[in-house]
DNA sequence: CGACAAGTAGCTGTAGGTGC
DNA sequence: GCACCTACAGCTACTTGTCG
């Protein structure tokens, strides 16, 4: 069992190491190819050169052939074999017999210093479990290393890092226990590795992990004034495998077998830096919240009540909100994509602000919420939001609530999407229907992409600049009656941590101003 | 995290050359 | 004079890197 322990522990790195090195690799040959001495201007200098068509086309040529920053998605989609799914169905049952803790995946608020436990809040220890854990896969925008080792045990635990390759993650790898390894992601330019992702193994389960908080004391509660979210389900090993020890398979085996069935339900929704066209535009940012919703069968074509909680706020526009509550909606047509894009749109001026004024909320601390906060303005570090932006003609100000926390006193850094379905009487149906966004994504372009047009290609493309990651938790109950679900349809599925519906601000109020050089959100 | 500036690509209009 | 073509300027949209 050991070697096989060992051998699974290999192929998990290798297989995550290739992966990344994969990235690595195409950056390499971007580089290479954008690395191409220029043409030399003189050498086609002359009479013969007069043929400016097919200089042209030449010149096109050459565009198109070092075109590398669009990622194409053959890579990165790997959907499992039909094969497979079925396989994994057949050991559902024998798979539910192993105890694991959170079998069909929760929702936690992090328990925070001061407070008093309840079942909806969770410690980093319990998370880690630190005494059982074998091999983590860490990512963080943020890290305090003392803090982190002193959470996982080190001499039974391999740890891998995903991070922003600064030079404090650099100097951090040097001052690194043996054991502890690193992957620097691509970043195409300017963005943040800002996804924080976990992948725990135990011994008989492996366990997800969607923290909406970085590896910091404060994130998970310890300083006593800020809250997050945290997202975990665990897969138990299946029973087939068990006992098939010793056989030494690839990665792809060595995750298969977990059993998986019991995240058909859940969508995984996540960013990735750069321009993604074809069909990866489809999974990425929130064309892939989009086609998420969709493929979960949470699709509609009514309206929608949208309740979107953030620790920052990027400069958003009418035509970004437009564009993030279609994608609530679950429409994946990319042509209409295009409707929210025009700057000369209606949308994007303040007379689109009647259209969502109703149904679509931003809860943002206003200054007196953070001021009056246990740990005050101090507190606020990651909480970030120009007042210039405040003070755009196109900033969407009417749609802003205060987001004062249910626990009282305490700030969030939560990134939580509520989205309830209205019901019509005509539809003859009594399915009300909800879900629930819970993950590293701000309200911003950076997080969730705008749609541009290739010059090249011509064709539509979704450019992010992070890494985020998040899953979608559908609520679905059958109830009679027409308006929209209540909130609290989201009991048993999300623990709503601030209050609602948000107060709508007053004349003179204003957000929580804070802007620096490095936000760590 | 977005603003901003610099650089690049691509489109369009047009001046000027050439042939009929 | 007219049609056609190339070369190029000007403009716009977009990418990329820097800055705060």
């Amino acid at each position: 069992m050991a070697s096989t322990d060992e051998s699974e522990n290999e192929q998990l790195e290798r297989a995550i190491a290739l992966s990344l090195q994969d990235h690595a690799e195409r950056t390499v040959e971007n580089v290479l190819q954008h690395s191409e001495p220029p043409p030399n201007k003189f050498a086609s200098f002359g009479l013969g050169s007069l043929d400016r068509k097919k200089m042209e086309d030449e010149r096109l040529a050459r565009v198109a052939a070092k075109r590398p920053r669009v990622v194409h998605d053959e890579g990165y989609a790997a959907e499992m074999p039909a094969s497979k799914r079925m396989a994994l169905q057949k050991v559902t049952q024998a798979a539910e017999k192993i105890a694991v803790p959170f079998p069909k995946g929760t929702v936690k608020r992090t328990w925070v210093r001061g407070f008093d436990r309840s079942a909806d809040d969770i410690k980093i220890e319990e998370v880690l479990q630190r005494d059982k854990l074998l091999l983590a896969l860490f990512s963080s925008y943020q890290w305090d290393e003392t803090w982190l080792l002193s959470k996982v045990d080190i001499s039974c635990t391999k740890v891998l890092l995903v991070a922003f390759a600064s030079d404090e993650a650099q100097e951090m790898r040097q001052n690194a226990p043996s054991n502890f390894k690193f992957c620097f992601p691509y970043m195409r330019g300017p963005g943040s590795m800002h996804s924080k992702l976990q992948i725990l193994r135990f011994s008989s389960y492996l366990r997800i992990v969607i923290p909406s908080g970085n590896l910091v004391p404060n994130d998970w509660g310890e300083t006593g004034v800020m809250e997050n979210m945290v997202f975990l389900i665990d897969l138990p090993l299946k029973d087939y495998y068990l006992r098939a020890m010793g056989v030494d398979t690839g990665m792809v085996n060595s995750l298969s077998k977990y059993d998986f069935s019991r995240t058909e339900d859940i969508g995984f929704v996540y960013s990735m830096p750069g321009s993604h066209e074809s069909n990866f535009l489809c999974q990425n940012g929130y064309h892939g919240l989009a086609t998420t919703i969709s493929a979960l069968g949470l699709a509609t074509g009514s309206s929608v009540e949208v309740d979107i909680a953030c620790a920052s706020l990027g400069s958003i526009k009418y035509d970004f909100v437009h564009a993030i509550y279609r994608a609530c909606q679950g429409h994946t047509d990319i042509e209409k994509l295009e409707e929210s894009k025009h700057p000369g749109s209606s949308l994007s001026q303040r007379s689109g602000q009647s259209e969502h004024q109703d149904s679509f909320r931003i809860y943002f601390p206003t200054h007196e919420t953070v001021a009056r906060s246990r740990g005050g303005e101090n507190a606020a570090g990651t909480i970030c939001f120009q007042e210039k932006w405040w003070h755009m003609s196109s900033f969407p100000t009417e749609l802003m609530r205060d987001c004062v926390n249910n626990r009282d006193g305490l700030l969030m850094h939560t990134k939580l999407i509520l989205v309830r379905h209205r019901t019509s009487s005509e539809a003859g149906t009594s399915k009300k229907v909800a879900w629930a966004y819970l993950g590293s994504a701000n309200l911003s372009e950076s997080a969730w992409g705008r749609v541009v047009t290739d010059r090249t290609t011509g064709k539509k493309k979704l450019m992010c600049r992070n890494w985020e990651c998040g899953v979608v938790l559908p609520v679905r109950v059958s109830e009679q009656g027409n308006g929209p679900v209540d909130m609290k349809v989201f009991q048993g599925t999300v623990p709503i941590p601030m209050q609602v519906p948000g107060r709508k601000y007053l004349q003179n109020e204003h957000p929580w101003f804070f802007h620096r050089h490095v936000q760590s959100t």
